[in-house]
RNA sequence: GGGCCCGUAGCGAAAUUGGUUAUCGCGCCUCCCUGUCACGGAGGAGACUGCCGGUUCGAGUCCGGUCGAGCCCGCCA
């Protein structure tokens, strides 16, 4: 008999079905036994003898006549005629995954990944967590961005310096990616948009709900833009898409949250830095210090702001202090003191750096320069820069924050299957 | 790198100013229950309170050390 899916079982109203899935409860009633069974599309009820022997987490293949039933969730049931144990738990569940919310601390839920990911809830997280890399590829191909795979593995250290890490390479010590900044700044020269979903390591040892060492970044470069505005305009667009698409399509994942819609405005608030940092004094009595970006009190604060003025969860905030942005950003021609840098803020977090870079050769030997880094070793990079790269910018969104941000999670490893921080190389 | 908290059954928590047998819920085991869905009911097992040392008549509780974990700041996505 093929394989029926729990998900398609109303098709098989009065007939025999085989499902294959896991038992996620039980409840023993003496003379009779519901079985919770859930397959990846989802669960159903089984009845079954008293005599059935089986465990919670067991893996089954249950074979029986599919009822309408108004008692059972769903409307339907699986009255158990043949159920095979495929493969048995041999040691008790941990924690009780039929529970509506696991209830456990952060080390738990990690230590044991393999089966805190089977709860529902938190399977809900990484299927938005797919709808959003899904939503991504798909918005930035409709917007003719080409999507790139750039290496992780580099022979020289690109931006700053300290935030590698090395890893033996043959002979050589390599370092692993930690923005694939530069490559896509050579690809526009090629595809002129580009887009990659890629990981990317910074060897900090920050202990915060928001930072991890292993990340994926979603990443877009653009070229001959007329100014830095082009790259916020197309982020928010892109954003207000993607957004739509995993609101229809992740629609029971949300509802387990509580997350009712996924609302992008047509316009994200965008201010200048300097600017929200003058508000958020005035309005919140928040003092943030001249010429420094604004630390993470004055990002919620800012948040607040764009919902309590703009009803937006998004905002952008511009014109980074040159001193804080790196030596390829595009100084602002009104003011070189600024960049045309930019930040973008989702429920009061950072979720995306971007901003215009410099694309012609001279400029960027001479800011490399004022910013009094050495082009050895820099090369092949500034080369490319020898033959007419046009205007371009981009930027780098933190794909893991964005699902903590839309779900109110606690930490951003919940948002990961398997983090890597300071501490934790395992699972 | 600087600062602050926390380690108690498999899991989540409690234990008054130090006080005698370390409590509760979930899970687990046994029994009862044919419509439950966080099933219910009765009973039971399970903890050298992270580890080492100190103070004390007496330490889960106070002190020192050690190991482990978390958070905030810095930095960033």
């Amino acid at each position: 008999m093929e394989r029926a899916l729990i998900s398609q079982i109303s098709k098989y109203e009065g007939k025999s079905a085989l499902i294959k899935g896991r038992v996620f409860n039980i409840r023993n009633l003496g003379n009779i036994v519901f079985l919770v069974v859930q397959d990846y599309t989802g669960t159903i009820q089984v009845v079954a003898d008293k005599d059935v022997e089986v465990k919670t987490g067991d893996a089954v293949v249950i074979e029986g006549l599919v009822k309408k039933d108004e008692r059972a969730k769903g409307g339907f049931e699986l009255k158990s005629e043949k159920l095979e144990v495929v493969s048995n738990t041999i040691e008790d569940l941990p924690f009780d995954l039929a529970k509506d919310d696991l209830n456990l601390n952060l080390v738990t839920l990690l230590d044991y990944r393999p089966l805190s990911l089977r709860h529902p809830r938190v399977q809900a997280i990484f299927r938005l967590y797919d709808l959003l890399l899904k939503s991504y590829e798909i918005v930035m191909r409709e917007y003719d961005f080409t999507e790139i795979k750039t290496p992780k593995l580099l022979g020289a250290a690109t931006e700053g310096g300290a935030n590698f890490f090395k890893v033996k390479y043959f002979e050589k010590e390599a370092t692993l990616a930690q923005s694939p900044q530069f490559y896509k700044q050579i690809m526009v020269g090629v595809f002129e948009r580009v887009f990659e979903i890629g990981s990317v390591f910074r060897a900090e040892p920050h202990f915060t709900t928001r930072h991890v060492n292993e990340y994926v970044g979603l990443d877009a470069e653009m070229g001959f833009i007329k100014d830095f505005y082009d790259i916020t305009k197309t982020l928010n667009i892109i954003l207000k898409k993607m957004f739509s698409m995993i609101e229809k399509e992740g629609k029971d994942c949300l509802d387990l949250y509580g997350i009712k819609g996924l609302e992008v405005p047509e316009e994200i608030p965008i201010i200048k830095l300097s600017e929200i940092k003058k508000i958020i004094k005035e309005k919140y009595g928040h003092d943030i210090s001249e010429g420094t970006d604004i630390d993470p009190k004055g990002e919620e604060l800012a948040g607040q702001y764009a919902k309590e003025k703009f009803n937006s969860d998004f905002i952008f905030i511009t014109h980074y202090p040159y001193s804080d942005r790196p030596f390829y950003t595009m100084p602002s021609p009104e003011d070189e003191k600024e960049t045309c840098g930019f930040d973008l803020l989702y429920k009061g977090l950072e979720i995306a750096t971007g901003g215009q870079r410099i694309h012609k050769y001279e400029e960027l030997i001479k800011n490399m320069k004022k910013k009094k880094i050495k082009p050895e070793g820099m090369e092949f990079y500034l080369n490319v820069f020898k033959f007419a790269i046009p205007p371009h910018g981009g930027w780098g969104m933190g794909s893991e924050r964005i699902i903590k941000q839309m779900l109110g999670l606690e930490s951003i490893k919940e948002a990961i299957l398997f983090p890597r921080d300071v501490k934790r190389l395992i699972p």
